[in-house]
DNA sequence: TCTAACCTGATC
DNA sequence: GATCAGGTTAGA
């Protein structure tokens, strides 16, 4: 479900309400989603939250003691006050009273507590590339210029960029002009600088808008975002293209459904 | 580099 | 009943 503009929102919405705040109790009902140590739920009580982060898809929340790594992969939530359903896997009680719950309809999720940070960001290290919002062009393109493929494909590699999935990566091809099965090692410079300002245009948009809530996303707090409203391509094929007119072509690239423009998209 | 697997629910 | 879904990963 979540890309980088719905992670975003979803540690945004949770800051002020969980940060300060004494875990009291943490109940796992569902071990699979926990990359498990057996005192999980003694070792969380007790801990303080001191905040959220986020990288690539990722959230971390950091206690005075360690941090929780989670993933929500496609159906997970970090829901404030939610109320518990079967699909409500992890309970987190709060000095307030108040319950923070982790749910995950798919189950795909995953959690994992790291005491070191230093081993915590080895471990992200090794998954997760550039921060899309903080990179700068230079590195953008000697990340992009020791790989070949599809474009689409490099967008995906969260190893090169972290936060783009399915929905941002057609967005952002089409607002650049690029199809997405063009091929990385023919793009001009011209094409990197424009890939670079849509990439960074389209994802703070987003996040200014609140994510895209296709289905099921929802913020910290149940707030759904906007953002879908403004997709242009994404789950757009066989409508009329905005620019031109002309039908939206659907594919697969890199194994997921693409959406673009033959016309508005030109190929490399 | 591609496919299957991990899961459940909604929709065709 | 079959197909599809905001993701990642292991294994062919």
């Amino acid at each position: 479900m979540p890309e980088l503009p719905e992670v975003e929102g979803v540690i945004r919405s949770l800051r002020p309400v969980l940060t300060g705040q004494t875990i009291t109790q943490v109940q796992i009902n569902t071990p699979s989603i926990v990359y498990l140590r057996e005192d999980l739920e003694l070792l969380l009580s007790g801990l303080k939250i001191l905040g959220l982060r986020r990288r690539g898809k990722y959230i971390i929340l950091d206690f005075d003691h360690g941090s929780l790594l989670i993933h929500l992969r496609m159906t997970g939530k970090l829901l404030h006050q939610g109320e518990v359903d079967k699909h409500s896997h992890i309970l987190f009680t709060l000095e307030s009273g108040e319950i923070l719950l982790y749910r995950d309809v798919r189950k795909f999720g995953r959690v994992q507590y790291f005491e070191e940070e230093g081993v915590l960001q080895e471990y992200l290290n090794r998954r997760v590339g550039l921060e899309p919002l903080e990179m700068t062009f230079t590195e953008f393109k000697l990340a992009l210029g020791r790989k070949k493929g599809d474009i689409k494909r490099i967008l995906l590699d969260q190893k090169v960029l972290g936060g783009i999935g399915n929905i941002y990566a057609d967005e952002i091809l089409f607002e650049c002009g690029l199809q997405p099965q063009g091929k990385v090692e023919n793009l001009t410079q011209k094409d990197l600088e424009n890939l670079y300002v849509a990439i960074q245009s389209i994802i703070s948009n987003a996040i200014q808008a609140g994510g895209s809530t296709i289905r099921d996303y929802r913020d910290g707090l149940g707030k759904e975002g906007n953002f879908q409203q403004r997709h242009k391509v994404y789950g757009r094929a066989h409508l009329n293209c905005v620019q031109c007119g002309r039908t939206l072509v659907k594919n697969q690239t890199a194994g997921r459904t693409t959406v673009y423009c033959s016309y508005c998209q030109k190929m490399r």
